[in-house]
DNA sequence: CTTGTTTGTTTAAACGTTTAAGCATATTTT
DNA sequence: AAAATATGCTTAAACGTTTAAACAAACAAG
């Protein structure tokens, strides 16, 4: 790459010291005094040379890089990637860049991709937190780092957090389900630790149990997320056999319903008649099921926003309460639980 | 954040100069002649106190950020994302961190981009450029900064790049479709300048050519980026209706893909039965299609490996040729031709 | 005509590294 | 014993910025 253009070079052709150009090109003119032709003159050889800030010199001095770091499960998953689509828009609007690497949902991961951003020097980070880093999470409140996390969070670690209401959401869903005449309905869900998913599950319990639908029968089936596709099948094959199978399915997440969707395609049951559906998160796969699917709709463009803000914020030299925002989804009714 | 620990905190504390500490940390301990009690120490002391080295003032020094400049379209887009995850862990196998940045297809937009990521001192770009961005792609060779494009390319401006067979796969895609009996086979493309979708439409043109099957009706269709929904449903009003509507539809890409099929639902026309489709990329969504989508698979993986081998060549000391490559991609065969 | 203030500019130190060069001691070779 | 070499460590400069402090010159006030 050719040499970059530095303040030496101007204050060079210039006849000045490096400094003045300093003043002059960060516009601190007024305050240094600096003489108003040569300002003028400076700013037109930085022009003539196309001078662009060395930005790893200005972030050795200040201390601060400007570049907020940012850990998902797995950026090529698109609610992931939407969110990082977010935060990015949501930084540059405050002269931030983002750098990222996706975690797998592996705690090792994510601890070896939090210090390869720390040492980067990032400002601060927003994480999703995968299934056992509260070690990590502990860690980065005793460091003083910055950070806000997104999705998830530990209940049990008072820390910035950005989430929905996972709880609230899985209980309109299900309610749903029931005020269409569902009386089996089933759940599936990641086997994790996780609260963001264990809230789903609860909500999905608590409103089978205030409709009086909490029978013998366990509807809620867990899967691994190392095993999705096995684990998934095995959860429909036993929802839907047997003298009462489910009239109705609820999946956790996006990447559960895909999985879901497929096999009942493959089974030929037929939704909504037989089994009806609802999902979290969106996706186009959705929109083009033949029955569209009626979703949760995660407010992803606010959780971005309000995790930069959070974030910014506690960068900041006066140094904030912890925020924890907890952000209301939005059921959306298409066709896959009749109508 | 709490104040990092430095080589001068851990010379301090082992009662000797900050350069030797970096001899030792740096493993030229031996090329140092240092001693072997004291490089003990001082690496007891830097796990002691957790020393992590300060990567920007690194970077400043060498001159190095290795930090590599990801320009994407928009990262929230799964095709771009999946890059992006390529290229992200890639990279890290190479000790390279990514910072990325979405230019949303506006040339602006991606030349304000490659500037912010310039001035980060990134080490190397990778690009999907936009239409209308020729000045930008030939200017960065006259800076010389390492680079390559990936996805598209200008065929005019010779520079790296890692794309697809386009044409090639293009006909087979179209091909696949005649050989199932089409005879009137539409095609929905974006209307652009750039190269990878005019490809693709000459692969559609060729095919039918090839079969004698370029009657006098055209039935190649464009949509705008700007207007995608509105675009595609008049394609598919005007392709579909008439005294010889389309009996198959190839689309240049899956977001085109996506918005069409919708249509095809809502105006209840059956697949494959009146309509074989294909499309270029892939998606969850055409797997759930009542009539799972048959497309042309591109090589992301590959495309991403290879692009970041390239641009590690061009980073490299000695400056390499431009690399050229076309990696061929696979027509997966579904149910949506019929069988 | 001294003293004080304003104006315009330079100097120098700092951020945390790296690394060539320097400088003592110690050890080996003549 | 003097000379050469090896060993172990320190100094200092550099990367490109920022910014407090210093300084000189011009001007104003007493």
């Amino acid at each position: 790459m050719k040499k970059k253009v530095s303040l030496k070079d101007i204050a060079r052709e210039a006849g000045v010291s490096a400094a003045l150009v300093s003043y002059v090109l960060t516009n601190k003119a007024e305050k240094a005094r600096v003489g108003k032709d040569i300002a003028k003159k400076i700013r037109q050889i930085a022009r003539k040379l196309n001078y662009q800030p060395n930005h790893i010199a200005r972030s050795l001095k200040s201390g601060r890089s400007y570049t907020i770091g940012l850990v998902v499960a797995d950026i090529s998953n698109p609610f992931f990637g939407n969110i990082a689509r977010t935060i990015e828009d949501e930084a540059k609007r405050n002269n931030y860049t983002v750098i990222f690497g996706s975690s797998d949902e592996n705690a090792e991961k994510s601890w070896s991709l939090i210090n390869v951003l720390l040492n980067r020097q990032v400002d601060g980070l927003i994480i999703t937190p995968t299934e056992g880093s509260e070690q990590q999470v502990k860690q980065l409140k005793a460091m003083n780092v910055p950070f806000v996390l997104i999705d998830r969070y530990f209940p049990a670690i008072p820390s910035n957090h950005v989430i929905i209401n996972n709880f609230e959401s899985a209980y309109q869903a299900v309610q749903h389900l029931i005020q269409k005449g569902r009386t089996r309905v089933g759940m599936i869900a990641y086997k994790t630790s996780l609260d963001h998913i264990n809230e789903r599950k609860r909500g999905y319990r608590e409103a089978l149990r205030d409709h009086d639908l909490l029978g013998k029968n366990n509807r809620l089936k867990e899967a691994r997320y190392s095993h999705l596709k096995t684990d998934v099948h095995a959860a429909i094959d036993q929802l839907c056999t047997g003298r009462k199978p489910a009239d109705a399915l609820f999946f956790a997440t996006n990447s559960l319903a895909i999985e879901g969707l497929k096999y009942i395609n493959e089974l030929g049951i037929r939704v909504p008649e037989e089994l009806a559906i609802v999902s979290f998160d969106e996706g186009e796969a959705f929109d083009l099921f033949y029955s569209p699917v009626t979703f949760v709709r995660q407010p992803i463009l606010d959780m971005g926003r309000e995790a930069v803000r959070v974030l910014l914020e506690q960068m900041g030299d006066t140094k904030k309460d912890t925020a924890q925002i907890s952000i209301d989804a939005e059921l959306v009714i298409r066709r896959s639980c009749g109508s």
